[in-house]
DNA sequence: CGCGTAGTTGACTGTCTTCAAAGAGTGTGG
DNA sequence: CCACACTCTTTGAAGACAGTCAACTACGCG
């Protein structure tokens, strides 16, 4: 089942409210000049495969989005959920290096690289906030590794627990937009461990489930676990 | 003991020597309204703490530095090394995400923050050399996550070997410029591991030990380890 | 030469994975 | 409306990989 969900981070919701632009088909809030092109993609469904050519960018407004690599073997990994208000695509070289797909029905602006990277060349303004977005995924994914390379199971659980509240508006209170399967791939586990660790996270009195994807945190007793 | 080792990526021999920038003191070749301070930092010298107001950015210019991020327990994770010509220390936000150090005797040029972001403000062409850089990074680090989350301790090893070979010029032989606790640091793993690790890998035949930290890979070998 | 640090190796432990099975939730068609 | 099929999730038992603790070795330096 997908609950349908709509992803709204606080930071996201707060900033286009205040730039009114979230309903607006541009890349950046007060830069004209880059139009997008409205977009949908189904559960589930590709939006590019690693190794194609990477000849669009992306915007989230409804939904949301995963990137992942994978072994040849299956395994797999995902680098990233992208979420309203998110952009993503974006690739040093001309093929993508990633898989992104949809994890529920969502919404894009669909942009020509081309056209992103002749506008930056031409604002330094443009260009300046790419570098912005893009030196903040890599804080992002500098967090995820410091989370996969030194974090136990249950740490990375609450952690990823809490980063989930905050981005769907930290009300404590929502439903996981994602699988257990997606989840074990994004923390570097399988999805029995997730699960396991959900338990006895309930357990320990850390959250609550009402049922089905449903989770209601205790966030002081959460903060507790994770406490770097 | 420290090797003398200069650390030259062959990308980067490559590219400042067709742009004949490396013993220059700017930030990017063909860029000279950006002039940096030359600087030394002594082997395991800070460079800056995590939390430190991020006043300045860094290009290594001979020796190599690491950044890491600490838990209170004292788990650290290495999030990248830094070769001659990579630069480092930018964030997102007023403070340093990272502790930076020099792994051995190391010169650097030093320059300020503010400096470069007006210049990225002014120059389309300078913020977009700086999207490229972040952008490429983000890419490092997605590597790294997959490493980190989805890949077993032999396969972390012999992936390490294989790019630390290519930074250094790809000969396939050469001196691992950092400790097994950095390596362990900066695979997820333990210095045990990592030490048992190229035992196994030396057993097998996939590399050679002549002493100290010198090492000779069959590139092949390791490859078929790896195999993504 | 001896000390201190770095690295290796061994024995044992523990966390997370693997394999297996049962339970819960959702959608479909009779 | 319920039976059925399907997927997703949970739980249990056993096993494996990497971690921990500890001893020993090698190397570099005063």
């Amino acid at each position: 089942m997908a609950p349908e969900i709509t992803l709204l981070p606080a930071s996201h919701v707060a900033a286009s409210v205040a730039l009114g632009c979230n309903d607006s088909t541009v890349l950046f809030a007060g830069c004209p000049e880059l139009i997008g092109t409205p977009f949908s993609y189904g559960r589930e469904e590709e939006v590019y495969g690693e190794g194609e050519d990477a000849e669009y960018v992306y915007k989230v407004i409804e939904g949301a989005v995963r990137t992942h690599k994978v072994l040849n073997d299956g395994r797999r990994q995902i680098t990233g959920f992208h979420l309203p208000g998110d952009l993503f695509g974006f690739e040093q070289g001309e093929a993508h290096r990633h898989t992104a797909e949809a994890l529920t029905d969502t919404k894009v602006l669909i942009f020509r690289r081309r056209g992103v990277e002749r506008a930056a060349a031409r604002s330094a303004e443009v260009a300046c906030q790419l570098w912005g977005m893009a030196t903040n995924n890599l804080r992002l994914a500098q967090d995820l590794t410091l989370l996969l390379g030194r974090r136990t199971a249950t740490e990375r659980v609450a952690a990823f627990l809490m980063e989930v509240d905050e981005r769907l508006g930290g009300s404590g209170t929502f439903a996981l937009p994602m699988t257990r399967r997606d989840i074990a791939d994004y923390l570097g586990l399988t999805i029995e461990t997730v699960s396991r660790t959900l338990s006895q996270l309930e357990e320990d009195g850390a959250l609550q489930r009402p049922g089905g994807r449903r989770v209601s945190l205790r966030r002081a007793r959460l903060r507790r676990v994770v406490e770097d």
